[in-house]
DNA sequence: CTGTTAGCGCTTTCAT
DNA sequence: ATGAAAGCGCTAACAG
């Protein structure tokens, strides 16, 4: 810039107030800095600016896993509000760490940005120590996806809760008793009494644990004994998920319905269901987490409960630019209605030949 | 910093020289400085330290659009490779626009980035203006999934060509003659011919075009005259496709087999299946680019062609470190093997009415 | 409206 | 081994 400044003729301080379009310049100096930038073909670095001004126009992303379909649309969706607002993102992904995440928000910080999106792996008040110190330290932080207890922040989530009560409601409407969990990648690794499952699980994912809660509040309602093995118990993978499915769909009572909380699980149902005798969805219905095009095209098409990915990110990011931008109001949870898209995968079960008895014809 | 200094009694240098990790300090100072950063609770500045060093340590990657599962998987590898060598990364979407692209990549330039990754829109000379001029500021640029042709750059890629080509061969194997090719999103509206469908795809994206050439081959190969109606002429989205596709398959002499170039024009395919007198796999046979964990579920599982997008970014990344590193070899086009998952989707065509005389039992 | 002068927080000579 | 001082490229405050 100082030679830009040289080239035109005039003070450092006129051409900058040109090239960063504040202050006054008379249009004769203003000319003739844009042409000199021009022909030096300046670029102006955007750290001295920072440096100097204090804000850095990025905000920080931190996922567990920016492969997963999920985090990359509440991606989508923060970079375009960052679009809108012509902020930059930096991503880091956590792999569900509470190590990598507290080094991801320490990088962040260093870097000044301005504020973070955060779908943290936190669950305990142990782990939130690095959540505290951002906090400490006046940065906005805003949560996604997922929720930590007993941080005053604001947060973008859906209502896993309601949506698996849901979910479950529209199995008993239609008749079944029998339904089964089945949840993704991280699940205890044996059957588990309900308040014991409620306890584990509350040391798990926020959301896998309400949506296990929508499930109990539902059969709950419906008066339907919970049944312990009608809760997948296996971890970390597809394979495991089909073992688990398996094993309840060999049970002399097997379940008429499955509910499952994201696209492994839901898949694994499917796999689990194709060699046996089950027939789908004759005996088995089934509703799952995560909508995707393909479930349109299963046969029959999976009724399927949608988040609203790019909703939740762009949200998430437009909380951050209002606190960023001075709101000091209190912490708040916006939570973004799931969509129910109702297609064929949901029947009435069978009559059991042990009950039939008007239906031996 | 300087208030480290001073809790600890030693100059500024001696603080930085501790807390940046270089220079010699005795190890009662540095122990001296260590417990003041720590009372202090001293977070370094990386912009400051980036402003004299010259270097961020960060690469920004520029893909058409995050939300997309073959760019997050891109991501993810990029992630992964930053992972391993502490580098941080910032994600543009430039939504296929060469305007949003380049105003990206100024904005990484900008912020001083050391490298970047880029899937690219551009494929014509007059659309690489922006790329030249980060190429001149000596910024190492590595494409990915996307070569832009008169560019001398390092590119990681499939061989686009030959998997379709690959993919056609197997149809012709078991005897398939009317092989249709239905792309994504971007495609002509009208059937056109051949020659000018080439000319015209060169003006879209490398990929589709490579993929289109390798049908081609395929077809020369086996002796098959092109026929444009058997190449889908929509444009954007799957509705689109649908249609196009249900036109296909009410010719008089319909296509026996489909290869898709990409998952929203696979869901499109069998979609427009689903409600036609066809059955599927028997009527039809299907193989498409971009494998997911839905294709092995559907009833047949589907024959696919998974890119390795997570490799793809890896190397994309390394390929800029390396560069970043002061290699200054020739620009190399790494290109990475896609696999073949063969499943059940691929059968013979029955037997057509006309030529079967030997069929009239 | 324009120029001069300080810094922003760090690294990097260059002395000591 | 340590300190003093210069400077990265920019903005901000203050004179003029």
């Amino acid at each position: 810039m100082a030679a830009v400044a040289a080239e035109a003729g005039v003070a450092k301080a006129t051409a900058a107030r040109t090239l960063g379009n504040y202050g006054a310049v008379s249009p004769e100096a203003r000319a003739r800095v844009l042409e000199a930038a021009a022909r030096l073909r300046y670029r102006p670095n955007s750290l001295a600016r920072s440096m100097t001004t204090g804000v850095t126009h990025t905000i920080g992303v931190v996922v567990a896993d920016i492969g997963n379909p999920f985090f990359a649309g509440v991606l989508r969706g923060i970079a375009d509000a960052c679009d809108a607002t012509d902020y930059t993102v930096i991503v880091m992904s956590a792999d569900e760490s509470i190590a990598k995440e507290s080094s991801a928000i320490g990088v962040l910080m260093d870097k000044q940005v301005d504020g973070i999106v955060l779908a943290s792996a936190a669950w305990r008040p142990d782990q939130t120590a690095h959540i505290q110190e951002a906090m400490s330290r006046e940065i906005p932080i805003v949560l996604v996806d997922r929720i930590v207890p007993g941080l005053e922040l604001d947060a973008v989530v859906i209502d896993n809760r309601q949506s698996a009560r849901d979910a479950v409601r529209r199995f008993v409407a239609v008749g079944h008793r029998r339904i089964a969990f089945v949840w993704g990648p991280s699940a205890p690794e044996r059957p588990l009494e309900r308040e014991r499952l409620l306890s584990v699980t509350d040391t798990w994912l926020w959301s896998s644990a309400e949506r296990l809660r929508g499930y109990f509040d539902a059969l709950d309602e419906a008066g339907i004994v919970f049944d312990p093995l009608l809760v997948s118990n296996c971890r970390l993978n597809e394979a495991a998920t089909v073992d688990s499915v398996r094993a309840m769909l060999a049970l002399p009572d097997p379940p008429t319905a499955v509910l499952t909380t994201e696209t492994t699980a839901t898949v694994g149902v499917l796999r689990a269901t194709r060699d046996s005798r089950f027939a789908y969805p004759g005996d088995i219905s089934v509703i799952g987490f995560d909508d995707s095009s393909w479930a349109s095209v299963m046969e029959p098409p999976l009724t399927m409960i949608a988040q609203p990915m790019r909703e939740l990110g762009r949200v998430a990011a437009e909380l951050a630019f209002a606190r960023i931008g001075g709101d000091r109001g209190d912490a708040a949870v916006e939570t973004l209605p799931a969509t129910f898209n109702s297609r064929a995968s949901v029947t009435a079960p069978r009559p059991q030949v042990s009950l039939s008895d008007d239906d031996g014809r």
